[in-house]
DNA sequence: TAAATATTGTGCGAAATGGTATAAAATGCG
DNA sequence: CGCATTTTATACCATTTCGCACAATATTTA
């Protein structure tokens, strides 16, 4: 291709987006911010991605895509059920905690705030939550027909509920909570939850 | 007081500040988008209740006073724990879902993702989360006392899965959520969480 | 009635914001 | 080499934003 060449790697471009926005949310993240941590001018920006809004969700996909790369590896890894969950929440904890302070997760901290506003934004969000659902839904309908002993459970809800351990995980990461405790009650979820 | 008098209702005002802070959260609402909901100018709103950060935190606060005394209230209001635990959740699903298009949990939508900018808001909405807990763990506590059968429940932690469960309902809704789903999710986690 | 006090509301101003025009720069192709 | 093409980078613009100064207004107290 011939022009001027791209002096902008676009993974690190959309690394550093992330960082941002995940730190600060869309709306109280400036072009200038951008800018900064994308390594890139704003006009560069805006030609190789779109205005705020569409940096925005593509730096949320593109967060989103170690989410899907778990689901297809870590909770499939072992035999048992809540091994997997277990590995997969830990995991999540690395994540939400791996930086001082914690800012938990960049989907359930940062774009709920700005679902009303942004309708596209608000359509990513409930395919995410679809999507994590159906996941976790799919290891437990395997472990049904794996492991005789969970005949009460019921997938398609007790999915839910670990998706509501994985918010709660991510945001209490965010207001500040402990790893150590984070790792208590993931235990005490899977135990709970999947019986 | 002497003085001219005020013109303005201060639970009105908040209430005013409350919505559209639930709407937009703290970055993306203006001074103007307060002056218009609170039915005040921006001079006046500075005066009575601060910055916009200030505002943020008292229409916060207005908020969690409905979720504590449902706390002190619903919650107590029966002898089952279930029953209560029920009717608690179906209190605040109707809450989240008490709009067109339903706004969620005006906490746990919006202050997150302002609250490695706010370190007050952080303060606040952990205070709001341990608040929580504590509240959820003494209702079972007391339930443990009064009926023999839940030997395995861990408190402190079932406190914590349910308000998992309050969390993801206050996002799900948000996210879109249909009314009767969350109900039916709610039911089972508190059948799954509370044995 | 007059002074003191508290609130209102118009309107200003400095700064920040999102976005873009425009020209320079760097590459490939003929 | 010279042209087409693509990206960079400076600079700019219109708008919005927050916050406040200031004068007008309404009430209480003396």
């Amino acid at each position: 291709m011939r022009g001027r060449p791209r002096k902008f790697n676009e993974q690190e471009a959309l690394n550093g987006a992330m960082s941002v926005f995940w730190e600060k949310g869309l709306s109280a993240t400036s072009l200038d911010d951008l800018a900064e941590s994308m390594k890139m001018n704003r006009p560069s920006i805006y030609n190789a991605f779109g205005n705020k809004e569409d940096i925005y969700r593509k730096a949320l996909a593109y967060f989103c895509q170690h989410l899907g790369q778990a689901l297809e590896t870590t909770l499939i890894a072992s035999k048992s059920v809540h091994d997997d969950f277990n590995a997969f929440f830990k995991q999540a904890i690395g994540v939400y905690c791996g930086t001082e302070p914690s800012m938990g997760c960049m989907a359930m901290c940062t774009a709920p705030s700005e679902v009303l506003s942004y309708p596209e934004i608000k359509a990513d969000l409930e395919q995410l939550i679809v999507r994590i659902d159906a996941g976790f839904k799919k290891r437990l309908v395997q472990a049904k027909t794996e492991e005789k002993t969970l005949d009460n459970l019921q997938p398609e809800l007790a999915a839910k509920l670990l998706q509501a351990t994985l918010q709660t995980l991510g945001l209490r990461a965010r207001a500040g909570a402990l790893v150590q405790e984070l790792k208590v009650l993931a235990d005490y979820a899977v135990k709970t939850i999947i019986v």
